[in-house]
RNA sequence: UGGGGUAUCGCCAAGUUGGUAAGGCACGGGAUUCUGAAUCCCGCAUUCGUUGGUUCGAGUCCAGCUACCCCAGCCA
């Protein structure tokens, strides 16, 4: 398991390296994650959530948590919770430097007009078609707005009198004068303020002007200190501007934010777009942003992925500028590994298959100590009986060579139980099967002296008198069938058809039932499962993570 | 004949000032196993998008191609 050890090199951690080895930064480093909240956190923000918190913390520094909600449009504080709570669960601690870009926006519009005192800002009465056709094309330079030679006083006492409400939505907007030739199209004199007269979450109505996120973003790194500003690279074309900016304002070059790209996060057969997921969601497709076959955050904690393997499939996916695309199976691997290490076992049948050990006597009952766990120990009481279930699938009638499991005639050992042998097999007029007659080799018992006897397969078992019943919930988390380009519509009808939620009734040992809700649990065969704490209401509800690699289940195949 | 990026094994990804290709996932083989799991060994790029050039020597330098990604929101 990763000791979140994020030793792992990358070009992030090289940059901070040399900007510490040529004494920039003195005090240290400090990083930010920024999200807007408009969503819910998902497996990519971890990915930024580890490396700006990791950067931090490998480089003795400190990393922010800010909201950048500068687009009261699309945020409300439902989200604003939620990214706190996964943060948090992800195991990492902004102490008591969590932000909102709205704390900034008295200072922000100080910058403003100081942008337009130094006469590199200035408002714009061009409606927002009329700006768009001013702004050129990729291949064609834009033209300058009319208003562009407007006096600093003008630009002032019109900057005042949007805040103060004197316009309408759209009117006008405040631009930074910068280049209408530039070959990159965020230099062409950017808007950088907006008039929106939109209830904020947080300020409410005092607020009727918002800046852009090009213009709030710099300034907000530089007023907390941020040395090193790490983004996606869809914001590359930004630095340009990011930095013009801090260099209007008079910032030192030597002490100022520093902005450095890396790709985001893919994964093979997972939608990641806030867009989509929104779509999914408001549209009813699953039962909310945390419904487990999401990749949020939230959705893949109640699938019963712990922080620690979500941080360590970050670490091992590293960080890098070229579009990826990670397989799955990476994902797979970490939680896999994490609850190998931490989940205790418990025995459990989905598809029952009745066994009578016809010569264990009737009344006999014995309670069977097991291991809760093959090498971190811990013991439990199994009841242990005449009649037993086994899955339907350790069964068959007629076997192929290489089958390990029951089959007339064949023996196989009951874990933590006795080697049994399939004697008889009952079948109703219809000819299924309805259940085994097996004979025990009483000198086999687990633990015991005579117990070494080998035979092939071993199988997973509960008492039929006491056996409980568990809901279990079998999810195709996957919601992408394939890797395909989709507009909207035809994204939803992408969806995987079997990523529906299933749900089966298990039969699961009693001492499963000792133990707390939110105690994890692996499966013997089945694979791994863990108790759904949001459900776990008198009967324990299990998600299936992911399932074992069974080379059984593949020669099957075969 | 716009600008900005990226190209190293099936998938991620290290590769310091050029010195002769880390690691993980996946996969294959063997050992082991009271989970056909796990564990443990062993194997897995004469080659770094491509073509040339410089050099005793290049994934690393130079030049030219090619492919893919991002940008024309008063979104972030």
């Amino acid at each position: 398991m990763a000791e979140n050890t994020t030793t792992a090199s990358n070009f992030v951690q090289n940059a901070i390296d040399e900007d510490l080895k040529n004494g920039k930064y003195g005090e240290g480093i400090h990083t930010r994650f920024p999200p807007e909240p408009n969503g819910y956190l998902h497996i990519g923000h971890a990915k930024s959530i580890c490396l700006n918190f990791g950067l931090a913390k490998n480089n003795a520094g400190l990393c922010n948590l800010r909201f950048d909600d500068t687009n009261p449009t699309k945020e409300d504080v439902e989200y604003v919770d939620s990214i706190q709570e996964d943060v948090k669960w992800l195991g990492f601690s902004w102490d008591d430097r969590m932000f909102y870009a709205s704390d900034y926006f008295e200072q922000l519009y100080a910058y403003a007009v100081e942008l337009i005192k130094r006469g590199k800002a200035y408002v714009c009465d061009l409606s927002a078609e009329e700006i768009r056709q001013y702004r050129g094309t990729l291949t064609e330079p834009g033209r300058e707005c009319p208003d562009r030679s407007r006096t600093v006083e003008e630009n002032l006492a019109l900057f005042e009198q949007m805040r103060k409400g004197d316009f309408a939505d759209g009117s006008r907007v405040l631009r930074a004068k910068i280049d209408m030739t530039s070959p990159n199209i965020v230099m062409r004199d950017p808007v950088i303020y907006r008039i929106s007269h939109t209830v904020h979450h947080r300020t409410g109505d005092a607020w009727c002007i918002y800046p852009m996120y090009d213009f709030a973003h710099p300034l907000s790194d530089a007023i907390e200190g941020i040395t090193h500003s790490v983004c996606t690279l869809e914001f590359e074309d930004h630095r340009p501007l990011y930095d013009w900016l801090l260099e209007s304002l008079g910032f030192a070059s030597d002490s100022r934010p520093r902005q450095i790209e890396f790709a985001r996060l893919n994964i093979t057969n997972t939608v990641m777009s806030k867009r989509k997921l929104r779509q999914l969601v408001e549209g009813g497709y699953v039962s909310g942003w945390d419904d487990p076959r999401m990749p949020t955050i939230s959705g893949l904690r109640r699938r019963g992925y712990t922080p620690e393997s979500i941080r360590d499939f970050c670490d091992r996916i590293g960080i890098a500028k070229s579009n990826s695309l990670v397989d799955v199976g990476m994902l797979e691997h970490c939680v896999r590994e994490d609850l190998n290490e931490s989940a205790d076992r418990i025995m459990a049948v989905l598809h029952p298959l009745k066994i009578v050990i016809t010569n264990y006597p009737e009344d006999k009952e014995e309670n069977l100590l097991a291991e809760n766990h093959p090498y971190r120990g811990g013991q439990r009481y199994v009841p242990f009986a005449r009649e037993l279930y086994i899955e339907q699938d350790d069964f068959m009638e007629e076997a192929p060579k290489k089958f390990f499991r029951l089959k007339p005639g064949g023996e196989v050992r009951l874990k933590h139980a006795y080697i049994i042998k399939c004697e008889e097999v009952i079948k109703d007029e219809a000819g299924q099967i309805v259940e085994l007659h097996c004979t025990y080799d009483p000198d086999s018992k687990s633990g015991g002296l005579t117990s070494g006897r080998k035979v092939k397969g071993t199988l997973h078992w509960v008492a039929a008198k006491y056996a409980l019943t568990a809901e279990v919930r079998l999810y195709d988390y996957l919601l992408k069938t394939e890797e395909q380009e989709e507009e909207p519509a035809d994204f939803l009808a992408a969806l995987n058809p079997e990523s529906l939620e299933v749900i089966e009734n298990a039969l699961i040992e009693p001492s499963a039932a000792w133990t707390a809700a939110g105690t994890r649990y692996q499966f013997l065969r089945q694979g791994y499962f863990c108790v759904d704490k949001d459900s776990a209401k008198g009967q324990l509800v299990f998600n299936r993570i992911v399932g074992l690699r069974d080379s059984w289940a593949k020669a099957k195949k075969e």
